[in-house]
DNA sequence: CGTGTAAGGAATTCTGACACG
DNA sequence: CGTGTAAGGAATTCTGACACG
């Protein structure tokens, strides 16, 4: 079972140290709608299902893809996701 | 594959909203060597593993057995799953 | 023995803003 | 647009200790 997958219990710097990412990014990430992080008492909580698509992101940013590009192709990619009725933990994940 | 419920990435505040024990609990399981938290930069950590690890040893805690007897059985069992060669991710996530 | 609490310090996180580009 | 940084505050965590039992 993948609860553990998609359970938002990671603070943002541990997320940072994972993805390699700055706080800065994350939460701007967050900002352009990319991430949608639990919030534990103020405090940001990501799964590690949100840190792989971090590093997704990362290799989007590195490849000069934009934020609002990424956000375009995710809405795309859970549209069809949605169309085919499977709508599963992979998309529910970052929403 | 389990690398999500053996990697130690949460923090005391969030194991103890997940298991019910006081951060005080926790840490003093940790001095009778029930359990072994990583450090990131003095914070303890830990995963999904350890959680509920955390949470057997509260039952058996509610049902009265000493925290030296918890130990004792868990040594107990960790050399009989050497013994049989099945040293596996059950018991390394304890240690 | 197992757990609560007050104490003081250190490290984390948060937000809104200015900077650069 | 995307990210760094300094700023001030709030919340978290840490340790060692005293309390009770």
């Amino acid at each position: 079972m993948d609860s553990y997958k998609h359970k938002k219990v990671i603070s943002i710097g541990i997320v940072s140290e994972l993805t390699g990412l700055s706080p800065r990014q994350i939460r701007y990430y967050e900002e352009r709608q990319l991430i949608f992080p639990d919030r534990s008492k103020g405090t940001r909580k990501y799964s590690f299902a949100d840190v792989e698509w971090l590093v997704e992101i990362a290799n989007k940013r590195e490849e000069g893809v934009q934020t609002k590009e990424i956000r375009y192709e995710m809405m795309k990619e859970i549209r069809e996701t949605m169309r085919k009725g499977q709508i599963n933990a992979h998309f529910r994940s970052r929403m």
